[in-house]
RNA sequence: GCGGGCGUAGCUCAAUGGUAGAGCUCCAGUCUUCCAAACUGGCUACGAGGGUUCGAUUCCCUUCGCCCGCUCCA
């Protein structure tokens, strides 16, 4: 699609959502704030369906899986094991001359001859600029290029002539306060922190800074022994929450696709390390035979499970009206990795303003757990009798290959890191030691498969996978633009509108409260008695209505054979079909369970 | 946070240094028949604040929001 193109049909879609009703600007009266967005009736029925079926088929549906629902603040502790509090604030600063901003932590040091300025004055007019600035030359090139950078940037400072004032040279090594790209001077670095913060207790000091949480997740790690203790599970098995989390993003865009205060479905399904899964089912699948689409088993390590996660979760997307052709999968290459992830996959859908993620699903090995238990000094291994007993019944060459595999595989780790040659040998043989001595005895602290989704951005992609605009010609021969919203009806947020033919006639009207009080308590409906009937059939594909219900005259037996019989309207056809009012339950939960 | 563009009714678009107009939508009503029909009537706007002025939607400043680019997205 063309790029103009993309932008109209971006802000088609948020007008309707506006004019109908899916989602509004946050306090918009006061003239709105940046990167917060309300769902209005229409939009958080769509929301209340999406987390009801997100929270249905990962949880309900399985055994394996149960729910928390964790306060958004936490204590301030949670935030420095996980990393939060120094990985989410990096130091910013900005070209003088271009603009152009940079993490200051990534600059490369320059060296040269500085040239420092106090500043400008222009013989023209007489006006002055007092401002100092500096120009970062390259050795051998020539005084004039960093003269000229200068005027270029007292130029910009509003001096049509420009008159250098109070040079003066500077010989600098390894400095990062100049643009590696034109050499020109840096604004100080300035800390972003994309955390949002408050003060717990009446008094608003450094001792009570807590943070409104960044990600669910971590309420999970943190929560992790009590449920696992009070749930009568254990691992493989899964915890999901979904809940509100916060981000201080610099730039929120594209309609709510990156607020400040978003909405997450996540889950942390805790698996077995390799090595144990190793000795209690005396080797793990490989992913390449593709065991992942089935059942769970139990040779399964972490590659499997995660590819049955990715699996599961383009499932999901596919059963609630996201094909797969709108999707996207993209495996993150082993240098895109964070530090702590084995494997992640995007799961990418192709909104108008560009592809881009939905959800992606993380192998975290047990860095967060580990993390957790370090900085709480509470444990969060797990204990197996049928481990313990599988390493007793384990022939000794298997265990010394065991521990082998594991001191080597500690050893690529640490090198990995940077650890120099001479430490990590000996600290990845005591690692590896202390791991495998706790399998021995049946202990190890778990591993995690994180799906994590972003419900605000999955009504998005909903939405703008529902949007279209068709040519209909009517009767006349006229020609119209109809807008509708093709909801799967399972997310639809009206499965069914209700409409009385007329509405001056009291006996229809009648009927058709009838009609509405009989489908109600299985389904959200809509009655709407005002205006022609196309006008309503209309209103509801905007609101994505997928069935429409009118009752007339021959509902009330005018021709005697439709008695008791309504007109079903199709939304995505326009068919009509005739329907006796005692099948309309069956049909109707029929087509939005199924369809 | 930087640079550029934009901001009049729910939407699309007018006009004007003298107090805002249309079409569609919406609401109420008329209509015995199925895709925004017709007719009658009605509601609704100069993003906010300040300045200049006798008077500002119009000119100036500030601010907020939206769009695009930069930056960021563990």
């Amino acid at each position: 699609m063309a790029e103009p193109k993309t932008n109209e049909l971006m802000e088609k879609i948020v007008s309707l959502c506006k004019r109908r009703g899916f989602v509004f600007q946050s306090s918009e009266i006061y003239g709105g704030i940046q990167g917060f967005w309300d769902y209005g009736p229409l939009g958080s029925e769509l929301k209340r369906n999406v987390k009801e079926l997100w929270w249905n088929a990962m949880m309900r549906a399985r055994e394996d899986v149960v729910g928390l629902d964790a306060t958004i603040i936490m204590h301030p502790q949670i935030w420095r094991a996980s990393g939060h509090v120094d990985t989410f604030s990096d130091p910013m600063c900005d070209c003088l001359l271009t603009k152009r901003r940079f993490r200051a932590d990534q600059i490369e040091p320059q060296s040269g001859i500085a040239y420092h300025y106090s500043g400008a004055s222009d013989p023209s007019t007489g006006k002055q600029v007092a401002e100092p600035y500096s120009v970062l030359l390259p050795p051998g090139k020539p005084p004039e290029s960093a003269r000229r950078t200068a005027t270029q940037f007292y130029a910009g400072r509003g001096l049509a002539q420009v008159e250098l004032q109070g040079e003066r040279t500077e010989k600098v090594e390894g400095s990062t306060r100049y643009n590696p790209e034109n050499g020109s001077l840096l604004t100080e670095a300035r800390p972003f922190n994309l955390m949002l913060k408050t003060y717990v207790g009446p008094v608003a000091d450094e001792d009570n800074i807590a943070y409104l949480r960044p990600e669910t997740a971590q309420a999970i790690f943190a929560q992790f022994k009590n449920v696992l203790e009070t749930s009568r599970q254990s691992v493989p098995f899964g915890i999901g929450q979904i809940g509100k989390a916060f981000r201080n993003e610099v730039t929120p865009r594209n309609f709510t696709f990156r607020s400040r205060e978003f909405e997450q479905m996540e889950l942390e399904f805790f698996i077995r390390p390799d090595e144990a899964v190793e000795v209690l089912a005396g080797g793990v699948a490989q992913a390449a035979a593709g065991g992942w689409k089935g059942s769970p088993a139990s040779d399964w390590g972490w590659e499997v499970w995660h590819k049955y996660w990715v699996e599961q979760r383009v499932q999901f997307y596919e059963d609630i009206g996201l094909p797969r052709t709108s999707l996207e999968e993209y495996w993150q290459k082993p240098e895109e990795l964070a530090h702590y992830a084995r494997a992640t996959v995007d799961i990418l859908f192709k909104f108008p303003f560009g592809t881009q993620e939905l959800e992606g699903i993380a192998a975290r090995g047990d860095f967060d757990l580990s993390q957790h238990q370090k900085h709480s000094g509470k444990s969060m291994e797990v204990f197996e009798e049928e481990l313990k007993n599988a390493w007793g019944r384990l022939e000794e060459a298997k265990r010394q290959d065991l521990l082998r595999r594991t001191t080597e595989a500690r050893l690529q780790a640490l090198r990995k890191k940077g650890v120099a040659e001479a430490e990590a040998g000996p600290q990845a043989a005591a690692e590896a030691k202390a791991f495998v001595d706790k399998l021995a005895r049946g202990v190890y602290i778990p591993h995690v498969i994180e799906p994590s989704a972003g419900a605000d951005r999955l009504i998005l992609a909903l939405i703008c996978h529902a949007f279209h605009e068709e040519e209909v010609t009517d009767d006349k021969g006229k020609k119209e633009t109809r807008v509708v919203m093709r909801f799967h009806p399972r997310v639809a947020p009206i499965k069914v509108g209700v409409f009385p033919l007329l509405k001056n006639k009291p006996e229809l009207v009648r009927k058709a409260g009838e009609v509405r009080d009989l489908l109600r308590p299985h389904m959200s409906v809509f009655y709407d008695d005002a205006g022609a009937i196309g006008r309503r059939y209309r209103r509801q594909d905007e609101a994505g209505t997928p069935f429409g219900v009118t009752i007339d005259f021959d509902t009330l037996g005018e021709t005697p054979d439709l008695k008791e019989t309504v007109t079903l309207r199709h939304r995505d056809s326009m068919k009509q079909e005739r329907v006796p009012i005692t099948e309309l339950v069956a049909r109707l939960t029929a087509a939005i369970r199924g369809a």
